[in-house]
DNA sequence: ATCGCGACTGTAATCGATTGCAGTTATTTA
DNA sequence: TAAATAACTGCAATCGATTACAGTCGCGAT
């Protein structure tokens, strides 16, 4: 591997002149640059990012950190990211952290150790040690989906849930339902509340019965989907429409609800969120909330970038529209 | 952020002493040591890690170059390698090329340029350009399911997919099918020679008639997967099993052929590739070939390391194990 | 008392860049 | 023609570590 020095030699000039040519090159001489370039070129020189980050401090490395990387609405997000960050010339780097508090500390520290210059966080946790806690004040990070819970408000880029599960609920009550089931994701978070709220402040404008005992679920997952949806079924009075709280567990959910004899939407809607590609292929092909995934991703970087730039943020809180898409797995209530 | 510095200011000691401390604590007395880790704890200091990569030559990271990230099998390989990575104190950074020379380019250049220490390439192209070839030479590079077309042999962790080929093929001859399609991926690679001379040999075998009219497809995607079996579907003679080279294209080929209104496996039998998740949960279930991806993530980081770390490779070809799935998407041909 | 050795610790060079400051020409202006 | 300015270029300090080498100290062996 070549060093500024080889290059030095070849063309018969300073370091300086070097970097100068790669940095700033209108501040050297057309020949002498040609003859650098030329230098450059024969000698395979490729300059050390990290020899020049540490002289400039900055790494130019985001660390994404994701609770689940099977997750293909994780994944889109993460394809958002990796697209922005390259277009601005970072590098991303990869923290599958299972929501393990330990594996996202050390992903987090990361930004601390000057590895990266800012997190991206696709979850609520607050993901440094109690150690870092202090450090992680001026530490450049966003979180997708969720708000972070922590003294600091971090910026979040995020739906309203809310709202587009009003929409999903008021789809489903307009098809005549009036039993509803849910099968949640992680609860205890913001995204539980803001979605089960839409749900019921829905139920409870049309006077229709819900109570929490037709929520069941805990992890965003095909067999959560599945366990769900058993739960459901053996209720004393069945639920004629459920609400997943993703695609996975909805087409977990679907898959179990077939296994019963029970036909789709005939017997049972099921709706999802996310709007992951196989949801348009699954049978039926599923309702579910279109999030911009990939926009998301892309907006986390503007974010981050803004941050690490130092400019003020515009605001902290960044809303991206959802929408409703409508496909054979929902219909009319058989009651 | 404070630098090792401000820690020996406040332990009254030099850098080495504490520089020690952290990477060869036994040099250094235990009261100085206590001392000193207490006026790091004190500081919240943090290595900065670029530094002492430059110093050592090594960034103890690994480049991941992914041609399509929305691929849930790619996702799989990544998780193995994200895991297996993080175990050895590696890091991984993220390059999702989109197949497009110039991104492998630039992705692949990070391991010139110092950022990364070796490169893992789920893709079969030589991911670096022309002008760097010569460089590459040296670079710890492994592909993961496919060998990188380049003079130098670089090591390659695959599956046997000749013998898998053969297994399906056997498993739907069996059934009594004797018309065959074929969907394929990327076509002009490796796999797919493998693969179509698997499923050719026992269909010569069996005296079976098969040409290459049956095959179609050109890409790894839903959207590929419906258009074959639209194509498929149109032949004068109809297959009555289709062979998918991937999951993706079976789900996007059962979308299309139940669109006409056959039943699968009644009608057609569909076999896929990957055994990703969603293959049990879509309607019917994929048969498939399992192929170990997270175990191929673990194995490509093993066969880096060890190239990283100038130990001579055992051997230049790991081959996994397969496993035939078979679920309710194949069956008696209709004949 | 001297020597030798082991156990620590410090000095200073080094990794490969970047960059403020100063020096050298060449060119323009008075 | 002298002075001022512009346009390059180089010197050397610097970023934040690591590490070879040398120095100090204490202690047992001779």
């Amino acid at each position: 591997m070549s060093t500024i020095k080889e290059v030095c030699q070849l063309a018969g000039v300073s370091t300086a002149t070097v970097s100068r040519t790669l940095k700033n090159p209108d501040m050297v001489n057309v020949k002498t640059r040609e003859r650098i370039l030329a230098a450059i070129a024969k000698s395979g020189y490729r300059p050390n990012v990290l020899a020049s980050s540490v002289k400039t401090g900055k790494s130019n490395s985001l660390v994404v950190l994701v609770p689940n990387l099977s997750n293909p609405f994780f994944l889109k997000i993460i394809q958002g990211v990796e697209k922005a960050a390259q277009e601005n010339g970072y590098s991303v780097l990869l923290g599958d952290t299972q929501g393990e508090p330990l594996r996202e500390h050390e992903y987090a520290g990361m930004v601390l150790s000057n590895r990266a210059d800012g997190l991206i966080h696709l979850d609520h946790s607050f993901p440094f040690s109690d150690n870092d806690a202090l450090l992680a004040e001026k530490v450049p990070m966003v979180s997708v989906c969720e708000r972070i819970v922590s003294e600091k408000q971090y910026p979040v880029i995020e739906m309203d849930n809310y709202s587009a599960c009003r929409a999903l609920a008021k789809h489903l009550t307009s098809y005549g339902h009036k039993r509803f089931g849910v099968i949640a994701g992680q609860n205890e978070s913001q995204i539980y509340r803001d979605r089960l709220g839409g749900i019921k402040s829905v139920l409870l404008e049309e006077s229709i019965d819900f109570d929490d005992s037709m929520v069941v679920g805990n992890e965003y997952s095909y067999e959560s989907g599945e366990a769900g949806a058993r739960a459901l079924l053996a209720k004393k009075v069945r639920p004629t429409a459920i609400f997943c709280f993703n695609d996975d567990i909805a087409i977990g959910a679907m898959h179990e609800i077939k296994k019963h004899g029970l036909k789709i939407p005939d017997d049972i809607s099921v709706v999802g969120f996310d709007n992951i590609k196989v949801s348009a292929y699954v049978d039926p092909p599923l309702t579910t909330i279109d999030q911009p995934a990939y926009e998301m991703g892309r907006k986390a970087v503007e974010v981050v970038l803004q941050q690490i730039k130092g400019k003020p943020l515009i605001r902290n809180r960044e809303i991206v529209q959802f929408s409703i898409i409508e496909r054979a797995s929902s219909g009319a209530a058989n009651n």
